[in-house]
DNA sequence: TACGTGATCACG
DNA sequence: GTGATCACGTAA
């Protein structure tokens, strides 16, 4: 996708028009993408955000650069996350992929992950940065070079085959963790149940 | 449901 | 410095 598409203003929206998409990288070499199936959308103005109220700390301070970068983050110890930074600079704004359908580079993948089951390696944020062999070692990098972006091949998801839900593993003790801000492609097999 | 795992951040 | 928290994944 060009620069324009991820200087969008609502989040929400490009969350949502991200599924169908085709995130490809091609790091250590070798070329990797998969389908988006499955997004949540994040803000500062909203609690889940690590953001909140323009909070900017060592950790996030991409999200405050003009949209078109990566956001990658260690969580839990152990996993790393990928978002896209949207919206313009100084308004911290991304959204999590959450999913993939793996596409190209199959075999890779299944090695980056020491498996020989396809089955479910690309099925959430923290599975699918190792299978598409992303680290935080890319935080920061322009989606539009040629290590990490974004394709439009084509592919249509219509707004009926779209299901919104609240985020997960957000504290619910906080009323924004309700919002319906995360995007799933209805029925898909590669979204975790 | 329980917890590994370690970076991060709000405290002081 | 310290300690609670955390946008997860797996086992059970």
């Amino acid at each position: 996708m060009q620069s324009d598409f991820y200087c969008g203003t609502d989040v929400v929206k490009i969350a949502r028009s991200l599924l169908g998409k085709f995130l490809v990288t091609k790091l250590d070499g070798y070329l990797t993408s998969g389908i988006i199936v499955e997004t949540e959308a994040y803000s500062w103005c909203e609690r889940g955000c690590h953001a909140y109220q323009g909070r900017k700390t060592a950790r996030n301070n991409v999200m405050f650069e003009q949209g078109g970068v990566s956001y990658v983050y260690l969580c839990y110890g152990m996993y790393e996350l990928f978002n896209v930074v949207t919206n313009r600079e100084g308004v911290a704004e991304a959204v999590l992929i959450r999913a993939l359908e793996p596409i190209d580079g199959q075999s890779i993948m299944l090695a980056r992950c020491n498996t020989s089951k396809i089955n479910r390696i690309t099925s959430g944020p923290g599975k699918l940065t190792r299978a598409m062999g992303i680290s935080r070692m890319e935080n920061g990098i322009n989606l539009t070079a040629n290590k990490i972006w974004i394709e439009d091949r084509g592919l249509k998801v219509k707004r009926s085959e779209i299901a919104a839900s609240a985020r997960i593993g957000l504290n619910s003790k906080y009323s924004d963790s309700a919002l319906p801000w995360r995007f799933v492609v209805n029925g898909n097999l590669w979204v975790r149940k």
